[in-house]
DNA sequence: CTCGCGACTGACACGGCCGTCAGCGGGAAT
DNA sequence: ATTCCCGCTGACGGCCGTGTCAGTCGCGAG
């Protein structure tokens, strides 16, 4: 396809000539003040309002207005405590990956106590429970993480495929052990993960209950041991 | 989570009050003008040099400017043939989506000159051949075409919808049958889907060459049939 | 030749959203 | 009581992308 040589950075943030303005003349009506709250409370509260809006309306139709609205906030006291929209939207994806990383856990062929099955149950029940519990930044991770701006791509994408790479090596093992099937480890991977990201996705786009992450754990398990086909 | 009454149609096009401009003064230095095209080839350029732009920087990163710079036509001259951009994005995902939709062919299960697991092979092989072919709209459709705007969001969800219900329906025949297992045909399919959406998104993004297409076909195939653990 | 048509052009007005900063006021310190 | 501090406020200047439209030009018909 064609190409376009010219790159944009987009978020260049020039220092704005400083003006003198409005020299103290009208007196300012009334400043509406607001009960003093805790530095972090005022933060979370901004930042769980931004993730409702996020996930409800996307990234780009969120404008921070809508956030300091729902947060109640004025709109300088956002910029007191992130720096931008770029920003905040970071900020809960980075704790969300954290949370995702934490859940999952690293297979070991050799400990007695703990079957492969059951590591790998385990691991994908973790999961699921992680995103059915944040249901909100779930939607946004899959939905709105990608197209915010190119340095936060790579990133977003580098955080994947850091998965991904687990996943692969864990595979390869598998298969020196004869304990996964034949074929190109990273397609088995991209597979795999494909099947459970669109899963979440649904599971939490449709409301699905919390009840219900057992039956998808087992659902899943059983998909990547057996496939669905049985043609023949 | 919390509750934002406020809607913001944001597609709103107000007449905008005609006034006066110019009148006439400078008699505007040269219009460098351009060779007469055919209207349909036009609007094909124009169409290829958005494409190339939304799948190299994202749907919101791009400009009505940026389009028009690729394309080599004037500002105005887009207007002409699209009424924004979020049209000229509509179109070619609508274009995409018939291209993907002749391509899926429902299975039949008694035919004796071609099996069900021939069908199914041949339904991924033409996807997967489909999607090689429009790299491109590949990416666009799986990392842009979400978060335009409510509207485009509901449609595209249909679109997606009636795949998802035409596989269920297929993989509920398929239980009766006893030749898919057990299991929530709406779970089966998401995951089977997800795989698919992923191996294909990878597929395109790495710039695999087309001529994997059959292996990737034939992995697909088997981690359908069996899944990929063989624990115990 | 010239007239008219219609494709094309690009400067411009407009509006939305952004980041700033002078000022306000409640409470702690003196 | 007075002062100071600091979190908070919200109007404002400005930028950037959009959609328009008066005007230009090439071409075919009369």
């Amino acid at each position: 396809m064609s190409s376009a040589p010219k790159s944009r950075p987009r978020r260049a943030k020039p220092p704005r000539a400083p003006k003198a303005r409005r020299p103290a003349l009208e007196p300012r009506p009334k400043a509406e003040r607001r009960a003093p709250v805790p530095k972090a409370e005022r933060r979370q509260q901004i930042s769980s309002a931004a993730r409702g809006l996020f996930a409800r309306r996307g990234y780009h139709l969120t404008t921070i207005d809508d956030i300091v609205a729902q947060a109640g906030v004025a709109r300088g006291t956002f910029y007191l405590y992130f720096e931008d929209k770029r920003a905040i939207f970071s900020d809960l994806i980075d704790r969300f990956g954290s949370q995702l990383a934490v859940a999952i856990v690293r297979i070991v062929t050799d400990d007695p106590t703990r079957s492969v099955g059951a590591q790998i149950h385990e691991n994908i029940r973790r999961i699921i429970g992680t995103c059915l519990a944040e249901r909100a930044m779930t939607k946004i991770l899959f939905t709105d993480a990608v197209g915010i701006d190119p340095l936060f791509d790579r990133k977003l994408a580098s955080f994947y495929e850091n998965m991904v790479l687990l996943l692969v090596e864990t595979l390869k093992d598998g298969q020196k052990l004869g304990i996964v099937a034949d074929g190109e480890p990273r397609v088995l991977a991209y597979m795999a993960l494909g099947a459970l990201k669109e899963l979440l996705y649904q599971a939490v786009t449709l409301g699905l209950a919390e009840e219900s992450a057992e039956v998808l754990t087992q659902q899943i398990y059983a998909f990547l041991c057996d496939g669905c086909l049985r043609v023949r």
